[in-house]
DNA sequence: GCCAACGTTGGC
DNA sequence: GCCAACGTTGGC
């Protein structure tokens, strides 16, 4: 199963909005970046992916799951764009900040790092287990 | 098809 | 609020 990592900016879209949509979950729509699409467009059912909070906060908040293929936004005028649907699966217990996944040289390859505005992006399965460790979960 | 100009994102 | 990085647009 692949691991994934989406970003939002929290006064936009944030962690606590994403629980209140609750078990039903919620469309992952607004990606206008082709990089980005082709990610969104691998994602399988069932796929784990890191909840990150940009600009304020800056970090990992929790762990939200697939629950809908790619599937074309409406909202997109071309339709070329599309997205999928998540729901939260669980907060980590203790975030985990772009200044601790800086700090530690196993994430440093992590494309948080390498390509911030990048704003879907593959997590390794090592990454993954790591973060999930310093979390908490 | 190249590349300069512009807009957007996101860390600082 | 600034600016670097990146993607996209549009003139040629």
């Amino acid at each position: 199963m692949a691991h994934w990592l989406i970003k939002s900016e929290p006064n936009k879209w944030s962690w606590r909005d994403q629980v209140e949509a609750g078990e039903k979950g919620t469309f992952w729509n607004g990606v206008r970046n082709h990089t980005a699409k082709q990610y969104l467009m691998a994602m399988q059912l069932g796929d784990q992916v890191f909840f990150y909070h940009s600009n304020e906060g800056k970090e990992i908040v929790g762990i939200v799951e697939v629950i809908k293929l790619f599937y074309p936004d409406p909202s997109d005028p071309s339709g070329k764009f599309g997205m999928v649907d998540v729901r939260a699966v669980k907060p980590l217990k203790r975030p985990v900040t772009l200044e601790a996944i800086k700090a530690d040289p196993r994430l440093k390859d992590m494309m948080l790092v390498k390509n911030s505005r990048l704003s879907v992006q593959p997590v390794t399965d090592e990454e993954w287990k790591i973060v999930c460790e310093e979390g908490g979960v």
